[in-house]
Parts: C-alpha cells; structure tokens; sequence
DNA sequence: CGCGTTTGACCAGCGC
DNA sequence: GCGCTGGTCAAACGCG
C-alpha cells in the first residue's frame, strides 16, 4: 500500500520535489523526475530504464552521480515528455529500435499508473470526507461532556456578550476559569476590548482554533469550551519560538514571577479578530526548554501546519474541558479539580499533566523528557490517542513523529523520528522540534508519506480520521510545504526572542 | 513609509 | 485596603 499512498501524494499537482523517501522504493511511482533522472541532462534512460531492472543498472552506469536524495514524483504527463526524448535520442550503445519497442510498454505502465493514481484520488477524497464526518461528531461527543462535569461557578465577569459569547451560559459550563480573557475583558477599554472580541468572529464563534479551523456549529460549541483551556506545550528547542505555522505578532512582554525568562505574549494575525494568543517563555531551571501556552481558537482557516498544532492543542483542550480525561486516580477531571493531575493522554503519563490550580484549565505537554527535539525517538509503545488531529499535527510540525510511527514502529527512523499520534507527543514533537521539522523537507516528507502509509494501511478505526488529517496536510503541504517553512521562518524571525 | 517589536504604563484580580 | 502579579495597550523605536 505504500505505493499507493504515495502515489496518492504523487497525484497531486505539486511535484513532490521535496519527498525525499528512500525507503519507499517504488519503481512505478518514482517519476522520471526523480532528480536523479531529471538533474541530469540525459534523463531519457533513466526515465526508459525506469521499469527495468536490467535497464536500471544500465542507466546507473551512465549515471555516476548519485541521485540528490530527494525522490520527487512527478505528475504522468511530466513523465511522460520525459520519456519521448529517450526514444529519439541517438544514444550510443541502446538501439532507437529497441527502445521504440518499449515506448507502448512503458506507456502502458504509464496508462496503469495512471489509473492506480486516480483510484488513490478517489480513496483520498473518501478517506477525507469520513474523516470529516468524524471529527465533527467527535466534537458533537465531546461537547456534552464538557457541559456535565461540575459546573463551575458562573463567570464572575460577563463579556460583553454580544452575540454567542463563548462564555454563555449555554455552554459555558466549560467556562473553565477566569480565563485570560479576564484580563482582556476587564476594565475601561478593555471591556471595549472584549466587547470587541465578542463581536468579532472570535468571539462569535471563531472557534477553531485548537481543532483546527472548524465550520460553523462545531466551532462554536468547541470554542466555549476551548476558550478558557489551556494548553501548555514543553519542548527543548532552541528557536525563540515554535513554529507551528500560524502567524504570530507579539504584543507584549514581561518579567514572570520565579523566572528571570521574560514571558513574551503572541496573539495570531492570520486573521483580524483571531482571539488565539500564547504566551512563550523558557523553563527557568532549564532554558533549553521552551514552554508555549496556547489559548483560544482560530477564527479562520489554518494552514495545515498550523492545523496540525491547532488540533492537537484543541483535542487537548476538549478533553481537558470536557472531564474526559481522567485524573490520577481514575475520576474525570474537571475544571474544579485543583491538584495536577496525571492525564491519560496518549502519550505517556509523564509526558502529558492537566492542571487545573492555575486560573485556568491547562493541559501540559511535556517533551522535554528525552531526546530533544526532532530526532528524539519516541517510544513507539507508548500509548495511543488517536485523535484525529494527531496526524495533521504530526503532519504540519514534526513528522519525526509520523514518521516513526508510521514508519513500522521501529522508530528506527533518523532525524524524525516520532511515536504515533498521541497528542502529547505529538504536539511536544512538534513544537520542539518545530523549527527544525519543518524547514527540514526531506523529513517532513518522509513523515508525511510514513504516516499516510501507515494511516492507510494501518489500523481501521482512526483510519480514516488519521488518513483525512494526512490527506488534508498532504494536498496542504504539497503546496504549503514551503509556505509552512516560510511561515515558520516567518515567525522566527519577526517574533523576537522572549528573552 | 509601513510593519513589527520594544517597553513603560495601566488595569483588574487575587491574596494578605 | 494595599500590594503583587498577570495581561494588555500603545507610543516609541528599529528595520527593511
């Protein structure tokens, strides 16, 4: 099925220059524009050779310079034109003859590749719409749940609720805490502020954010819940800040309490009322550790990195809210519970803390706790969570995780080498390996193309959720692949360093 | 000149 | 009631 999935990838129209899969070894799939192929100016055996074994070590021959290492796959009509010359060429030692008796045989490969990609297409598109349908039924599920846990005492503020103010009552028993928008909403202009916000999409139900950018209903109901949970990413990282592909402008910065690190405050201009800040600050006792906190939800589309994080935050988040994710010992947290409690979240116990002492809910993930950063391996037993989103955020941030899940398990795979989707690790992967995952191509490729493989392959029940986050984060990343690093490198570069 | 960052000030919540 | 702290604003500043 490998094959398959990447000749999903393949099938679309951006060449995948960046795919850089050495372990996919498809003959069919590899495209003529392999740079190994398309790099050189006699592309023509290597394209005709390309399905033969005998003709391959021919063309090896000719060509002594090894292929760049990216596998890029092309679209059938590139391959094609490529072809064309091979025949005509007055090449040495291969007879035009002998090659011309091939032509129909390769264009009849052609014809069958053709048609195994279209049919990936259309396994894609279904993959995609079910995982849709999924999602969104998830967060119908979580919803409910997060209405029933303790009801926590009535927001002692009141936003200027124009509007479906996320803290409205109608949902708002998620409203977990003051919520940072307590300062936003508080005072003279500030109330303006939240009035503003509740006008907004924000407030009106821009919620998307941790999901993702979701339609309509969805966001709204998630966006109550989401708005005041938190969610705490920890990762080693060296960048000042985490890419994960939104657009971010900071607004602020200040001396902590207990950390001489200053806490610099981002709120996300991809959007014009987008209510999603975060708050970036390194680890006092360890400043190799960078600590982002998330907050609030998208109002707008995201880009699928940004997606990636956003959902992963925001299924955190959920669970979080809804007291779905259980405590130490064994009861549902709640937004009451005032202790740090252990969270079952995918990833290991250790890795993921709910806290709900701190004003508001907050989720913590934490991947500081071994190798740091992109080539850390994660455990590849660890447990799984899969959430749809798990994939997208593997995906958009750091495939080391996909990769290695995806790969066989055996997270033998180098630089990106991540445990499966549990949103812990997911996320902690991504961020702290962010910088790095993204501008780095050829893992992120190799990750993406693992976990669609894996995805497709694999097991049947998030199948089609891990498979739709791929696909999305597939289409999305064959033409963002670039773009995410540009955000990335974006951010990076107009955030300054929070300290 | 526009955009983003820096930084001091302001405000509200909370604890004592 | 006061002080501390967190969060945000907005003018000033710097950079491309």
């Amino acid at each position: 099925m490998d094959k398959g999935h990447l000749l999903a990838l393949d099938a679309s129209p951006r060449p995948l220059a960046f795919l850089n899969l050495p372990p996919f070894h498809h003959r069919g799939t590899m495209s003529a524009d392999h740079p190994s192929a398309g790099g050189r100016g006699r592309r023509s055996s290597v394209e005709v050779d390309f399905f033969s074994d005998d003709k391959q070590k021919e063309a090896a021959k000719k060509t002594p310079d090894p292929p760049p290492g990216g596998l890029a796959i092309k679209k059938k009509a590139d391959l094609t034109i490529n072809l064309l010359p091979a025949a005509t060429r007055d090449d040495d030692d291969e007879p035009k003859m002998q090659q011309q008796q091939q032509l129909p045989a390769l264009q009849a490969e052609l014809g069958r590749m053709n048609e195994e990609n279209q049919r990936l297409r259309g396994m894609l598109a279904q993959v995609t719409t079910s995982y849709q349908a999924l999602q969104m039924h998830l967060l119908a599920l979580m919803q409910p749940q997060a209405q029933h846990p303790i009801p926590p005492p009535p927001p002692p503020r009141q936003f200027l609720g124009l509007g479906p103010a996320p803290e409205e009552p109608s949902n708002s028993s998620t409203e977990v805490v003051g919520s940072p928008r307590r300062s936003s909403s508080t005072g003279n202009n500030k109330d303006l502020q939240a009035a503003e916000r509740s006008d907004s999409p924000d407030a009106a139900g821009g919620p998307s954010s941790t999901a993702g950018w979701l339609p309509a209903e969805g966001r709204q109901q998630q966006e109550a819940s989401m708005r005041k949970a938190r969610v705490s990413v920890r990762a080693r990282s060296e960048a000042p800040i985490i890419a994960d592909g939104c657009q971010w402008r900071k607004y602020g910065q200040k001396m902590a309490k207990g950390n001489p690190c200053p806490r610099a405050y981002y709120r996300c201009t991809m959007a014009n009322a987008c209510p999603v800040r975060k708050q970036v600050q390194r680890c006092a006792e360890d400043r190799s550790i960078l600590i982002t906190t998330y907050e609030g939800t998208h109002n707008h589309p995201l880009p699928p990195a940004a997606m990636a994080m956003a959902s992963t935050t925001s299924a955190a988040a959920s669970m979080l809210l809804s007291g779905s994710m259980p405590s130490a010992d064994g009861t549902p947290m709640t937004s009451g519970n005032s202790f740090l409690a252990r969270a079952v979240l995918p990833c290991s116990s250790s890795m993921a803390t709910i806290s709900a002492s701190a004003p508001f809910p907050t989720v913590t993930l934490d991947l500081t706790h071994g190798p740091p950063s992109a080539a850390r391996p994660l455990a590849p037993t660890t447990p799984q969570f899969h959430l749809p989103q798990a994939p997208l955020y593997n995906q958009s941030t750091k495939f080391s995780g996909l990769h290695m899940s995806s790969s066989d398990g055996t997270g033998s795979t180098p630089p990106s080498a991540g445990p499966p989707p549990p949103i812990g690790i997911g996320l902690a992967d991504t961020v702290s390996a962010a910088a790095a995952a993204i501008t780095a191509d050829p893992n992120f490729t190799v990750a993406l193309a693992a976990a669609i493989s894996s995805i497709i392959g694999g097991s049947g029940g998030h199948h089609h959720q891990q498979q739709h986050g791929l696909q999305q984060g597939a289409n999305a990343n064959n033409n963002n692949v670039t773009s995410s690093s540009n955000n990335t490198a974006t951010s990076n570069n107009t955030n300054s360093e929070t300290q």
